[in-house]
RNA sequence: GGACGGUUAGCUCAGUUGGUUUAGAGCACUUGCUCGACACGCAAGUGGUCACAGGUUCGAAUCCUGUACCGUCCA
């Protein structure tokens, strides 16, 4: 074995040989319980990124975990097929040969991405097997195959039949790029530093010439360009300022249309001007106000953002910026700008491109969330559903408690097509078209025509809602039917996932087997576009939750606290270093260093940590399996190796040391299985690594090197054993490197059949604790033989003493019991201490260094003189330290209130405490007398 | 503006229903170590008024109120 741990020689074997032998595939198996959970399917276009390794590294845990436990566990893989993220990036490939979606055409271009889809999309599938995942690849799904595809419109058709789709014309965020709607929880709000502008807009009547009263009404605006929209100015009914002007007439600069002056109680009067324009088409609240006074829409813009016909000519095709510039530099001249100002706002961006949202009134479909929701509020209140951390259950309840409609529809062409036909047949152009129907008002313009197909045909015929493709319209019978041409948003099939992979509604079996999924694992950031609205649909299409516990975590960040971004150049590729430190390194460091629930920084150091302790593991083998190790295979076995092992280690623990390490073995199988079961991973690190470099390396093992040599039948059943439980511990974390020490142990021939039986370590048994082997005296006896060792070590360090130099120890107590409890076990401190022997005297000798454990005095005589000076120092120190505390004790005990109303188990710590303390103080002080 | 979370060692964080922790860990730092597993290591150390101000309590890092600052989400 080398003596360095080379992850890259391993890792690819060994994910081969488990890929193989086919251990990761899950069967519906009557005799076992299932445990299984979905990936969150990461984006086709994506590749693996730090995000990606953060939630699938626990992920790959729990799997691991509960395989070994005896689940039948069935990791479900897969992609989607993330539309605007998609069409984008194909739309992207495109330009760089320069064509157009447009000239393409739909059918074409579809193909296209399927193409791309084909060559690219399992990308990040293969980067996962990097990370170690041990995924039900036969299960891999994606969002667009056929099946899957089914029992998106088949939700979509039974949201309909119950009321909970329909289709309206509102104002929705519009991303001017990607020229299609989107939900509100794709736009991301960023405080942006624009301008407010104050601009007069003139009333209608001339008033009297000697009035005082201005013959304007100023309104505050941030966005000026709308004006050319606007069809009302909105002020407070209370407002004094402005009470006698509500239904008076303005005339709307630049455009000179007439509006009114209306009453409505939304307005803020602190705001601005207290009077507000009113651009229905083009801002949410005005829509309502709207609505509610019954206002003209003008909508003033195209949909690549740029002023359209119903604006004066010498506006029409500007950008809104460029429009709004010459907006402002009109009035100005006109003399109605009345002053700018800074001022900070926060404005809509696209998640995917980052372009300012345009609120944009038009045509699409949503879902009622109202009453979608009310389960998915109770899962949590009856706790069928549960957060770890629990506290992300109010942050999923807040926006449950407030949530609103969800626009579904997608102005793209990569995505599940929205399954309604309408009928082509011209009706009398009188009759009301179904778009004006959402509001009385007239609708100047709408976005009627996107990719050159025709959205809402002008017909009286309802829509066709329909799971197979219609041939003719019901109503009229015409065969010329147009299906919409627009697509459902990506989350309206990604909030399938947990039973559409199994085949809902179609494959019974395995969704009655696996489905509830148990756990699912999800990212803060998307607690709403995924977990919560599938909470909803588990509850809305299965009658059932989703899932049973869902673990959120943090997101990646720099060591500086920022976001991960290719354009800070801060995200480093998890192949790298994965490729520099291994993967089982980049997982370890990873789920060590994550705080609970928080957001992790990352750092070399983290990734370095990793690598250290699978060194640190590779060695400690080594060190078994040889050159000592040679030694334990010329042992013979005692005993049958059928037994239990278990069962086994208990005869054995004659040894204080076995009987310690046994007792911290198990304290650690409780401790740390428990930790898992509650997904506090960071936690079940911590206790791993302590039991295993603190306990095992730097004590146990340096104990019982001597009789690793020896003929040592006991120490040749007790190394495997822990060694096996230590690897079946530490698999889940670290797979690759414990699975290849696994092998090298069944290979070995004084490990084979010492609990080393199962051919794979991927498959072998959970370690179960056993009580009755955690001693709390031996571990406490132990504590203190590691105080008398330290304290030796400490007075060596202090005064210079080499190392093999060979020391005397002079114990001494007060308390005999002390020494007792010691001297069984001299030679193991007369060893780790490099001591020559022990003595038990309550007398100082001369030239001695003191240091003080509990009640004990350790002294060490020095032949040399011992530097007075630099010992008093030392021991001052301590005085001291022991002084401070010995009065808060004191004072403690003092304190008649709490003799008398404390309980008495916390009187008697808090006096023995004393006692302890003022022997300590006594000792010390003592011992600087003796200077 | 609303909600949630945070403030503990130089850094990143633990600290379970108030007393079993004499406030801990890792990294960093200091000193000494090529002693046959490991320098990706070993040994020994240094380092904290637990953000601030009140309150409850015999007792508060822990519970309550307020303040300051930071972060995130939603308007």
């Amino acid at each position: 074995m080398e003596s360095v741990y080379q992850p890259k020689n391993t890792e690819d074997r060994i994910y081969k040989f488990w890929e193989e032998k086919g251990y990761f595939y899950a069967n519906i198996n009557p005799h076992k319980k299932p445990f299984s959970l979905v990936i969150p399917p990461p984006n086709i276009t994506g590749i693996l990124h730090m995000g990606h390794v953060l939630d699938n590294t626990p992920q790959d845990i729990m799997v691991r975990f509960r395989r070994m436990q005896g689940y039948e566990s069935c990791w479900v893989p897969g992609t989607d097929h993330a539309g605007i993220a998609t069409q984008n990036a194909v739309e992207k490939a495109l330009n760089e040969e320069n064509l157009k979606r447009d000239a393409l055409g739909r059918n074409e271009f579809v193909r296209r991405v399927w193409q791309w889809k084909e060559k690219y999309g399992n990308t990040i599938i293969q980067q996962l097997k990097k990370l170690g995942c041990s995924c039900d690849w036969k299960r891999l799904r994606f969002t667009m195959d056929e099946d899957y595809s089914n029992a998106v419109k088949e939700a979509f058709l039974r949201l309909y039949e119950k009321a909970l789709v329909y289709q309206g014309n509102y104002i929705i965020n519009w991303c001017p790029r990607c020229q299609t709607a989107l939900s509100d929880e794709e736009v991301e709000h960023e405080q942006v530093e624009g301008g407010l502008y104050w601009i007069k807009y003139p009333l209608m009547e001339i008033p009297n010439p000697k009035s005082q009263i201005p013959n304007y009404v100023v309104v505050a605006t941030t966005r000026p360009e709308t004006m050319l929209g606007d069809t009302a100015v909105v002020v407070h009914p209370q407002d004094s300022r402005y009470k006698n002007k509500v239904g008076k007439t303005l005339i709307l600069p630049l455009v000179n249309r007439e509006i009114p002056i209306i009453a409505d109680e939304i307005v803020e009067r602190d705001f601005g001007s207290g009077a507000v324009k009113v651009t229905p088409a083009h801002d949410p609240n005005d829509f309502m106000i709207a609505q509610r006074h019954n206002l003209a829409f003008i909508n003033i813009m195209t949909p690549d953002a740029r002023m359209n016909e119903n604006t004066p000519v010498k506006y029409q095709n500007l950008d809104r910026f460029s429009a709004r510039k010459e907006v402002i530099r009109d009035l100005s001249e006109m003399g109605l700008l009345e002053k700018q100002e800074k001022y900070l706002h926060s404005v809509g961006h696209c998640y995917r491109c980052e372009t300012m949202i345009e609120p944009y009134l038009s045509m699409q479909w949503f879902v009622r969330m109202k009453p979608l929701a009310e389960p998915a509020i109770k899962s949590v209140h009856t706790e069928e559903i549960r957060f770890y951390p629990e506290h992300w259950t109010k942050v999923y309840l807040n926006w449950l408690e407030n949530i609103r409609d969800w626009c579904i529809s997608r102005q793209l062409w990569w995505g599940h097509r929205i399954p309604v036909w309408y009928c082509s047949r011209e009706q009398n152009p009188k009759s009301p078209s179904q778009k004006g129907e959402a509001h009385s008002a007239p609708v100047v313009a709408c976005p009627t025509k996107l990719g050159g197909e025709i959205r809402n045909p002008k017909s009286d015929c309802p829509p066709i809602v329909s799971r197979e493709t219609p041939d003719k319209c019901p109503k009229c019978g015409n065969s010329n039917l147009i299906q919409d041409p627009d697509v459902l948003d990506t989350w309206f099939s990604s909030w399938l996932w947990p039973f559409a992979v199994f085949g809902w509604d179609k494959e019974i079996d395995d969704l009655r087997y696996f489905y509830p999924t148990s756990v699912l694992n999800s990212g803060k950031d998307i607690i709403f576009f995924w977990v919560a609205r599938m909470v909803i649909a588990g509850y809305e299409f299965t009658d059932k939750p989703p899932f049973r516990d869902i673990y959120i975590h943090g997101i990646a960040r720099d060591s500086l606290g920022r976001k991960l971004s290719k354009s800070l150049g801060n995200s480093p590729d998890p192949l790298d270093l994965i490729d520099k430190y291994g993967a089982d390194a980049l997982r370890f460091g990873l789920m060590a260093n994550i705080p609970l629930g928080g957001d992790i920084n990352l750092s070399e150091e983290v990734y370095e940590s990793g690598r250290n302790f699978c060194n640190k593991l590779w060695n400690a083998s080594r060190l078994v399996l040889t050159p000592y190790g040679a030694s334990i295979s010329g042992v013979v076995p005692l005993g049958t190796t059928e037994k239990p092992t278990n069962e086994r280690t208990k005869e054995l623990k004659n040894c204080f040391e076995d009987k310690w390490i046994l007792s911290r073995l198990n304290t650690t199988i409780r401790d740390y299985t428990n930790a898992l079961e509650t997904y506090e991973f960071s936690q079940a690190a911590h206790i791993i690594y302590h039991f295993f470099w603190s306990d095992l390396c730097d004590w146990y093992l340096e104990i019982i090197k001597t009789r690793l040599y020896s003929d040592d039948k006991t120490i040749a059943e007790i190394i495997p054993h822990l060694f096996s439980n230590l690897l079946r511990l530490l698999h889940p974390f670290i797979p690759f490197i414990t699975e290849a020490l696994w092998q090298k142990f069944r290979e070995h021939p004084g490990y084979i059949r010492k609990g080393f039986d199962e051919e794979a370590l991927i498959i072998a048994q959970w370690p179960k604790e056993d009580t009755s082997l955690i001693e709390v005296e031996a571990e406490k006896t132990m504590d203190l033989l590691i105080g008398i060792i330290r304290g030796v070590r400490n007075i060596r360090n202090n005064f210079n003493i080499d190392r093999k130099q060979k020391l005397r120890l002079v114990l001494s107590s007060e308390q005999d019991n002390d020494l007792e409890i010691i001297r069984p076990y001299q030679a193991l401190v007369k060893y780790q201490a490099n001591l020559d022997r022990i003595e038990y005297d309550n007398k100082r000798p001369s030239h001695s260094a003191t240091e003080i454990v509990g009640a004990l005095k350790l002294f060490i005589p020095l032949e040399a003189v011992i530097d007075i000076e630099l010992e008093r120092k030392r021991l001052q120190t301590r005085l001291l330290k022991v002084k401070e505390q010995l009065e808060k004790v004191r004072q403690k005990l003092a304190n008649k209130d709490f003799t008398l109303k404390a309980p008495e188990s916390v009187i008697e710590k808090e006096q023995q405490k004393l006692q302890e303390l003022t022997t300590q103080s006594n000792n010390l002080e003592e011992a600087l007398g003796n200077l």
